[in-house]
DNA sequence: GTCCGCGCCATTTTT
DNA sequence: TGGCGCGGAC
């Protein structure tokens, strides 16, 4: 055997190698912060397997692609590759469409429905505002996407009220979906849960399949999830779940703190093992963080420990403002890496706020140092991959009225406005779909000539591209590049775009799309175009250099969640901005309070946060206060200074100070 | 269509 | 301050 590594029961600690040792029914895994949840999980699954669990009746469960493909390149270290391959590991959604593409027509779906991304969701939901609205009304998409994306998980339509604009835009939005034979990220998980609870036969097909269940980042499940895990966990209940409810910080977005919370009323008599040996922060670090946290009324019991040592303090800084503050950070940097001999990717920026980074971005590019924004604009969602996409998502479902509209003049072909709105109200008027009505004789008749021949080529065009592709047979991406071709996008762009960079840049992209279908199919799966366009849907990729590229990393708290680095910068640590004004009149306080303990636990060695006296907010100066997080914390391990004096300060230096007096001070000063 | 300019608004965003 | 959506003009 080559180079695994080994297993071995010894480097766990006993609530670790509790959590390892415990196979069967119900369990809960409360993992703190650093302290080795994934490694504890993989060794879990790794036991299973030595104790004779066959691999392929292994789920586990995570939420990103990312700790998916995380986790099964660590089992692949540690067991044989074919039999690491056997066990399922892959996100809520992934797992949703394995199941919903085997049998969703018993729930009078089509197979090859479509998977809507947030961005189909914003054109569709936009052209029903409009539809809907009259003169005077308007309804900001975002809004109305969140509101059927809750009513839907709920089960409960949005408005009660008749006639109201957001309950018809939601009415229709549901049927067109339907019609459209296209579900959004929400549908995966309720119609998936709906297939389930429905049909006892698939149901226990899948439990069947699945006799053990792992679940990391539990707090953050929503209700259609801990249903689905629920359905899914036969009679034996060997459902583990690992998450930590201290860094709950999605509850915006669904995630049900209290599945983690109250895990004792969805499963009988699970047994709980607490994590709480850190092995990521000093003790300075952690003691502050924790003083921060037990803040929280609503939280499982648990107290981290550390025993790593700290060299320095905490700091808390009061600069005068966003100039001085971005100033301080990058000079640090500079600093450290000279001095520390530490290297940029060990350094990150934290903040509350997107907006928050612009100053640091401007600051750290004048000093030419790297440093790598995470979490940004998707490939996918650049107009000519949607164009492109388009394409194949109409070729694949020709259901799909929405993606027909966006490809069937563009590039132009002289299938004009008024051509296509005849279509859309002929198939009105005939109740079928745009596709079928473009075959209409009905439709073809009341068309001119040349307007019946340009029709009649767009048909020939995709029909002649469905049937190969479709077939399965020969490459889907070399007969996607010759579509490219025989439509001249690339000459339809050079037309469009307003520079020549534009236009190379958008070309590349191109270029790099048809190359990763090409990649993709050389991996040689089943129904290759089908499920790369499910991938595609599920992977709101991040640009992938993000990762392997060096630097400083710019972050929010949100998205920093499961990173460490080495010194963490928190910036903008002022009331209003963490806690966020919004969250204080929302009431979720605590959400907040957790976000600000995932940012402080981030950090190895050295935390640094600050709050600016003066910030520029919609170009006006506005005063700053620190955030009262900040007064919440123990002050034993925390220096508070100001920017100056921490300049000159050596960073060891300890003496715990007044600490609320101090912070008046420092206020009053400036 | 598409381009420009005005006015409005302002967290976080795993799929 | 800056980004974006909408509406009027071409």
């Amino acid at each position: 055997m080559k180079n695994k590594k080994k297993f071995n029961l010894s480097l766990l600690n006993s609530a670790q190698r509790e959590a390892v040792d415990h196979l069967y029914g119900p369990v809960l895994i409360l993992a703190g912060a650093g302290t080795g949840k994934t490694r504890t999980v993989i060794s879990r699954l790794v036991n299973m397997l030595r104790q004779g669990v066959a691999a392929s009746e292994i789920l586990a469960v995570t939420f990103t692609n990312k700790a998916a493909t995380e986790m099964r390149e660590r089992i692949q270290q540690m067991i044989p590759k074919d039999k690491a391959k056997e066990m399922t590991v892959c996100t809520f959604h992934s797992l949703c469409v394995r199941i919903l593409r085997k049998d969703i027509e018993r729930i009078g779906y089509k197979k090859n429905f479509t998977i809507y991304t947030a961005s189909d969701q914003v054109g569709l939901v936009r052209k029903l505002i409009s539809r809907h609205s009259a003169k005077d009304e308007s309804l900001d998409h975002n809004l109305a996407i969140s509101l059927i994306s809750r009513s839907k998980n709920k089960g409960l339509p949005v408005s009660t009220a008749d006639g109201s604009l957001i309950g018809d835009v939601e009415k229709s939005y549901n049927k067109e979906l339907k019609l459209l034979n296209a579900v959004d990220f929400d549908d995966l998980l309720i119609l998936a849960v709906k297939l389930l609870k429905d049909d006892a036969i698939i149901r226990n097909s899948w439990r069947e399949r699945f006799k053990y269940i792992t679940v990391d980042e539990f707090q953050d499940t929503n209700h259609k999830q801990m249903e689905l895990i629920q359905l899914l966990s036969g009679s034996d209940q060997n459902v583990c779940v690992v998450g930590d409810d201290d860094q709950s910080i999605y509850g915006w977005r669904g995630a049900e703190i209290k599945n983690i919370l109250e895990f004792e009323q969805f499963f009988r008599s699970p047994k709980t093992i607490t994590l709480e040996q850190n092995y990521r922060s000093n003790q300075a670090i952690l003691h502050t963080a924790n003083s921060s946290i037990t803040n929280n009324l609503g939280r499982r019991d648990k107290s981290l420990w550390s025993e790593i040592d700290s060299k320095e303090n905490v700091r808390i800084i009061a600069m005068p403002g966003e100039e001085e503050e971005s100033q301080f950070v990058v000079d640090e940097i500079l600093e450290m890496t000279a001095t520390e001999k530490r290297s940029y990717e060990d350094i990150a920026v934290l903040f509350r706020m997107n907006s928050l980074s612009r100053n640091f971005e401007s600051k750290l590019r004048e000093y030419k140092i790297p440093y790598k924004v995470i979490g940004g604009q998707s490939f996918f969602d650049r107009r000519e991959i949607k164009d492109l996409l388009a394409y194949l998502s109409y070729i694949k479902n020709e259901d799909d009225d929405i993606n027909l509209l966006r490809i069937i003049n563009n590039p132009p072909r002289g299938i004009g406005a008024s051509t296509v709105s005849l279509a859309v109200d002929k198939s009105k008027e005939l109740k079928i779909s745009l596709s079928e009505t473009l075959h209409a004789p009905e439709f073809i008749s009341n068309l001119s000539k040349k307007g019946a021949s340009k029709i009649n080529e767009f048909i020939d065009l995709i029909e002649s591209y469905r049937s190969p592709m479709m077939a399965d047979q020969g490459s889907f991406g070399i007969l996607f590049k010759q579509l490219v071709e025989e439509i001249s996008f690339v000459d339809y762009l050079a037309r469009i775009c307003k520079t020549d960079s534009e236009f190379q840049n958008r070309r590349n992209n191109i270029f790099e799309f048809i190359d990763s279908m090409k990649e993709y199919e050389a991996r040689g799966k089943k129904n290759g175009l089908e499920r790369f366009l499910d991938d595609i849907a599920l992977q709101q990729d991040r640009d992938e250099e993000d990762e392997s590229i060096g630097g400083v990393s710019l972050i929010t708290l949100h998205a920093a969640k499961g990173l460490e680095f080495q010194a963490v910068y928190m910036v903008g640590v002022e009331e209003g901005i963490l806690p966020h004004k919004r969250s204080l009149e929302e009431g979720t306080k605590e959400e907040e309070r957790r976000l600000f303990y995932v940012g402080m636990t981030r950090a190895m060695e050295r935390l640094t946060m600050s709050y600016c006296v003066n910030r520029k907010k919609y170009g006006e100066v506005i005063r700053g206060e620190p955030s009262s997080f900040l007064e919440e914390l123990d002050p034993t391990y925390i220096d508070v200074m100001s920017s100056d004096e921490a300049v000159g300060a050596p960073l060891e230096d300890g003496d715990a100070q007044a600490y609320f007096s101090r912070m008046k001070e420092m206020l009053e000063e400036s």
